[in-house]
RNA sequence: GCCCUCGUAGCUCAACGGAUAGAGUGCUGGUCUUCGGAACCAGUGAUGGGGGUUCGAUUCCCUCCGGGGGCACCA
């Protein structure tokens, strides 16, 4: 199949079957009907898979533009789609209309064609180039120093490691950073805990064994403390404003705050599996650069003073008043962010930054993103996302720190691997190697869990549900990888890689059919994943793919199959089912395994 | 008070303005002389109420009801 060019926004040069039909509508479009060459039309499946591969509701709305009837529209245009077809890739055993909708439907001949490629070296479901190598930032995983992660931030995490994995495999030179919380008032709060703790006879040692957890709990008994004491605030805010001044006793054990507690966040990010940080930069690390941001501000006469604060007026556009320096003359994280994307832009030269927080934060990257605005730090409208989430709640309601019922990142980890090897010794007693497949097995239950829903969802977190590998979970699609693999395995060789699809004069039982047609569309799943940032696309599109191989598992034989070609045949359609399902799951930053 | 978001089967979630609203789970009943049953097949059951725009609305607009979140010195 040549390279296709289809002009989707960002995305060029994909060769996808859909992609071919959108180039064909586009230009029977352009040269019939040259005034509504623009029409945004849809291509997607249709209701119904008896009805073909693809459909578009084009005929409904050229109808409408020129008044006529659907039907006579799609009388006309149908033949010059085919016509173009035919002079280009022969693919189309049938486009028809039906209510209004024209419905496209390969020859099987023509997916035999692509069954081989994908199985081709060289073939399909390789990385793309589509991104040309464009610089994107994504930042997730923003753990705060003395603060363990917990089940929101592993949603952050692997939310944005999937988006990581999506971008780069489209070919844009996509880099991570942490951006950890090091800097803020809390971190007075904190000092005056930690002081507090030394002067009542603590020892530092009692902070070494897990320096997060302890330092942590310092911190939640004194603002518990504070509820009743408010001067207890004040006492931070002045240990605060000490540490911006550079205080040296500060300043020490602030920086050993933060060394610990990066020991600890590497630790978490290899215990999720998670690709590792090209940056990790925290607040801190920008706070020399925001008096430059400051004077930007004033320079285009942006800041005002109200109630001794340094403020930007964003009333006229219903934004509210964003806080640039406290009336202690302390700075703001607003402050901060604004510092971060100069930085980002000017000097590591992102042309796009995607943030991926919850979107209970939505309301400051709007402020923030608009003052970058102001300043002229961002041109046009785009290089600046926030990639919002849903926050988790429990069946009982919020999850809160007081009440006890957050769920840690390293507990959620630890108790669903503990659930999982006990499935193992159920099911599979003598495999090998049990601990670490219990891992795998875990960590795509917990990352499927996440990602699978759409991400702007709000979602309930249930143990029950998190531990349930039956259905619509990761282990269900690492188990039609386990049966590709046992079947690869038996076969002892690897799969013919001659098969050129020459099988014509078999009638394919329906569930081969489906198969074969679902796996032609793997990537228009990444490319709508990665269109919207949407990860759960992909994991919607694997399921359903391994609901398809589990049905074709059960209704026909591989190995047993007496037919030579038939087999053949059966054999490259599970292996090319295996790579799609491996390098789909790779996408989420789930492994495939081989046994389980 | 203002702003943002969300109300879809009993429960947890899908659905570029399109065709008969899909899954999982639950429950009921089936499949098996396993290439691994963490499977397959069938049945059950839903768009909060009311208006509007449209050839067509879960989707867009208005309103009411009900959740959640955010609104100047937290990040």
């Amino acid at each position: 199949m040549r390279e296709l060019w289809y002009n989707n926004g960002e995305f060029m040069k994909r060769n996808t079957l859909r992609n071919y039909i959108q180039e064909l509508l586009i230009d029977v479009l352009k040269s019939d009907f040259p005034l509504h060459a623009n029409l945004d039309f849809s291509l997607a499946e249709p209701p119904n898979r008896d009805f073909g591969d693809y459909a578009t509701n084009l005929p409904l709305l050229l109808a409408k533009r020129t008044g006529n009837k659907p039907k006579e529209v799609a009388k006309t245009l149908i033949p010059r789609l085919q016509g173009l077809d035919r002079d280009r890739e022969a693919a189309f055993l049938e486009a028809s209309e039906r209510a209004g909708f024209i419905n496209f439907r390969f020859y099987p001949e023509y997916l035999l064609k692509i069954l081989a490629q994908i199985n081709a070296d060289g073939g399909g479901f390789r990385a793309s180039q589509a991104g040309g190598g464009k610089k994107i930032l994504v930042e997730y995983f923003q753990n705060n120093v003395a603060k363990p992660p917990h089940v929101g931030h592993v949603r952050s995490a692997v939310i944005g490691d999937s988006i990581l994995r999506i971008l780069r495999y489209l070919g844009y030179a996509a880099e991570s950073d942490t951006h950890i919380g090091d800097w803020g008032t809390q971190f007075g709060i904190l000092l005056s805990a930690y002081k507090e703790f030394i002067n009542s006879g603590g020892e530092r040692t009692q902070i070494a064994s897990s320096p997060i957890e302890e330092l942590n709990k310092l911190y939640v008994v004194t603002t518990q403390k504070i509820e009743d004491q408010p001067e207890l605030l004040e006492k931070g805010k002045q240990e605060f404003a000490k540490l911006e001044k550079g205080d040296t006793e500060n300043r020490s054990l602030w920086e050993w705050f933060v060394a610990v507690s990066a020991e600890d966040f590497e630790k978490y990010r290899v215990l999720l599996d998670i690709l590792p940080f090209d940056h990790a930069l925290g607040e801190s690390f920008y706070l020399d650069k925001m008096p430059e941001v400051l004077a930007d501000t004033k320079k285009l006469g942006l800041l005002t003073e109200s109630e001794g604060a340094q403020i930007v007026n964003l009333e006229d556009k219903k934004l509210g008043v964003a806080i640039m320096v406290k009336s202690d003359g302390a700075t703001t994280y607003l402050l901060r962010d604004l510092a971060t994307i100069k930085h980002r832009i000017s000097r590591q030269k992102f042309s796009k930054i995607l943030y991926v927080v919850d979107s209970r934060q939505a309301h400051h990257f709007q402020q923030v993103f608009e003052i970058a605005s102001r300043l002229g730090y961002v041109k046009g409208s785009g290089m600046l996302l926030h990639v919002d989430f849903g926050f988790m709640s429990l069946p009982e309601g919020a999850i809160s720190t007081r009440k006890g019922s957050v769920v840690s990142l390293k507990n959620l980890i630890e108790e669903t691997q503990k659930r999982t090897l006990q499935i193992i010794e159920e099911k599979n007693p003598s495999l090998p190697k049990k601990n670490m497949v219990a891992r795998q097995v875990a960590l795509a239950a917990i990352k499927y869990f996440d990602l699978s829903h759409n991400r702007k969802s709000d979602i309930v977190f249930r143990w029950d549900e998190v531990l349930d590998f039956e259905g619509n979970s990761g282990p269900y699609l690492q188990y039609a990888y386990v049966r590709i693999s046992g079947i690869l395995r038996k076969l002892g060789q690897p799969p013919p890689a001659q098969f050129a699809g020459r099988v014509k004069k078999i009638a394919f039982d329906q569930t081969e059919m489906r198969l074969l047609r679902k796996l032609a569309k793997f990537p228009d799943a990444v490319e709508d994943a990665a269109a919207d940032y949407m990860p759960h696309i992909i994991c919607t599109y694997l399921y359903e793919l391994s609901q398809d191989f589990n049905s074709f598992y059960e209704a026909v034989w591989v190995l047993k199959e007496k037919d030579k070609e038939l087999k053949n045949f059966r054999i490259a359609l599970i292996a090319a089912c295996g790579t799609a399902i491996q390098r789909g799951l790779g996408l989420l930053g789930i492994e495939a395994i081989q046994e389980m």
